[in-house]
DNA sequence: GTAAATCTTGACGTTGACGTAAGCGGCGGC
DNA sequence: GCCGCCGCTTACGTCAACGTCAAGATTTAC
């Protein structure tokens, strides 16, 4: 059975080039089959590199992406290791939570943006009645 | 009234380096004051350097960040210019969801990490009773 | 009033994550 | 049998975001 993929169709399938998946290997983070001097790629390299485009995404380094996998890789080690890996595990969990915090507090001061922007062509728009106009409306702290 | 601040009280309380301030200055994203040669910077100039810092953490280059800051500052252009940001904005917004969605898959598939290290600790620390191991916990599709 | 600390402006160096170009090997189609 | 397309390796190039001197101006401490 067992389904594997050319450099090619993960490419297009994952849009990256062939230049990302090589230096991904040339990193350490994937190591698919050879048959002669190409690559085949198996559904354990397609799921890794699912998990590399993620953490490329959330912003980890490839060599943080490469512990991790290794994480997950070696469960079989001795008791002091996996308490390590365990240690290493939480806390980047608490590096998202705080990434996602931030990005949440983003998403909000964004949206005061859209919210500023659109009373404005509101107000653009209503141009037949000039009352004054509301401006100063800024989300900066009023400067100096 | 309105306080100011040395280039080191900024770093020390934002915990960039001076280097990264003026960095920041020559890419046109900040624009102290000068008394003399030295810089002053205003509660505004504080304010746009925490969206800055903010920025960065959820990922984005300084280039986009400028933009969005000219997004805030510039709310009084033409009525094209300004749709023309509203969907800039928005655009920012939707990539942010995306972003978070993936943290919190990430955030998912670490706890799983978490959870298998967990369970083969518990179960070497139960040393005495030799029962069947659970291997082959594996988070990646049973390989090849 | 002088030394030490802090500030300034260049300007070159570094790191990570690839891009890109050169040159060779294999193979399916006609 | 050769053309064109992938794919491979090697290796230098690039870009962003600063780091790191160097050399001088100025402010602060005592």
């Amino acid at each position: 059975m067992s389904h594997t993929y050319t450099i090619r169709d993960l490419t297009k399938e994952l849009n990256v080039t062939s230049r990302t998946l090589r230096h991904y290997e040339d990193e350490g983070l994937l190591a698919p089959a050879r048959r002669g001097l190409a690559r085949i790629y198996s559904q354990r390299d397609r799921a890794r590199l699912t998990l590399i485009l993620r953490g490329r995404r959330v912003g980890f380094s490839l060599a943080e992406i490469g512990e991790i996998l290794d994480l997950y890789d070696r469960g079989d080690g001795a008791v002091a290791q996996n308490q390590h890996s365990l240690r290493k595990f939480k806390e980047r969990i608490e590096a998202l939570l705080r990434q996602k915090q931030d990005i949440e507090e983003a998403i909000a001061e964004l949206r005061l943006g859209v919210a500023r922007l659109e009373h404005q062509l509101a107000e653009s728009h209503a141009e037949m009645t000039p009352r004054p106009r509301m401006t100063g409306y800024s989300v900066m702290p009023a400067g100096e």
